[in-house]
DNA sequence: TAGTTATTTCAGTAATTACTGAAATTTAAG
DNA sequence: CTTAAATTTCAGTAATTACTGAAATAACTA
């Protein structure tokens, strides 16, 4: 591995923490790699620098390009094909959380659809309470999915600023009412 | 298996999905089944449902135990274990969010800092690249978690109310500076 | 067109993770 | 304390996932 000591750390770091989420080894080192990288890099720089075979770095290619982390560049006079990361680390973070809600959060909110849909078979008790889980689990997902996708249209500038407010945010919405001046203000 | 067809399809739901995340089959099987359970269950009755060895609910158990997603219950009379998921939704969604920050995010941000301290040792533009970047890693992941932890005092009653007005919260304390009614208008 | 280089696929193997049954340990009751 | 029930541990094995090298395919050049 042809790495300096603290492109090292932090390439290793992600190697293992990847498979803490879903994603192996290979592919943590890769894009952390890539996420540091002053310029795109080809597959054979990363099998170089990561000593990984030709194909796993494909193969780890093809799973990242999958979650559209990755941006395929070409080079004047060169065919092979060179990869970058966004530049933009909230691209990167929409990018992850979309792709997470559709792999994860929308097979799950489709199963849970499902089986509310049909009134249970026998009217007991434990069949209510059941429903009654399944409901509210099904609510709760839905609603913050909703409201993320509200989210998601705010340009990042305005993003950052609510997050930096956090809760004060609703602490003034709370004083509107006893105001009334603010138009809208007895809606809700 | 034996489970009426709602919940084993809720219930192998789980089990399939718990692959995505890092949790397995196993124990993403017996959160299921606690979750819809309308009372506590033994270990036991886990195996029976589910068709699983003693050894591998048992270990199951610990490993939600160490998410701290589950409680242990006792009936009278009875020396065995119970488990539960918590009634509250909510209070399972915090502890989730609450636990994968600290396994998942608290040592990225250990690493960061770590990494982030001593100046590049040769100051190329390439060394510097690579700080700004981990920088610009940095910064966000301790954002998010600052905000995170401002929305963590909230109590679930308010949170709703806040989610579900989204960014339309934004627009209203965008309004505020022209107004300058509210107190503490010219702040931030 | 053939020849060259880049990339992908895939079958086989290595490594890791999940699961079991037997034995050990813990816990409580008599 | 002894006994019995409940739970955990752990070594061995099964199942799954990661990785490699060779072969196939695709993409360009002359």
């Amino acid at each position: 591995m042809n790495l300096d000591p603290i492109e090292q750390k932090f390439v290793m770091h992600f190697g293992e923490m990847g498979s803490r989420w879903g994603i192996n080894r290979t592919v943590g080192q890769i894009y952390a790699l890539l996420y540091l990288s002053p310029n795109p890099l080809n597959a054979e720089d990363i099998c170089e620098k990561l000593g990984f075979s030709r194909s796993n770095v494909s193969m780890g290619l093809k799973e990242l390009d999958s979650w559209q982390l990755i941006r395929l560049k070409h080079l004047p006079g060169d065919r092979r094909d060179y990869f970058t990361t966004p530049d933009d680390i909230w691209e990167i973070v929409r990018t992850l959380i979309e792709q997470r809600r559709q792999r994860e959060i929308e097979p799950t909110l489709t199963m849970l659809r499902d089986v509310l849909m049909d009134p249970p078979c026998q009217e007991s008790e434990d069949q209510q309470h059941k429903h009654d889980r399944m409901q509210e689990m099904h609510d709760l997902i839905l609603m913050m999915t909703d409201w993320y996708q509200d989210m998601k249209s705010m340009e990042t500038e305005r993003l950052v600023h609510l997050m930096k407010l956090g809760t004060k945010v609703y602490k003034l919405y709370e004083m509107k009412d006893k105001l009334s001046v603010i138009p809208g203000g007895k809606k809700e």
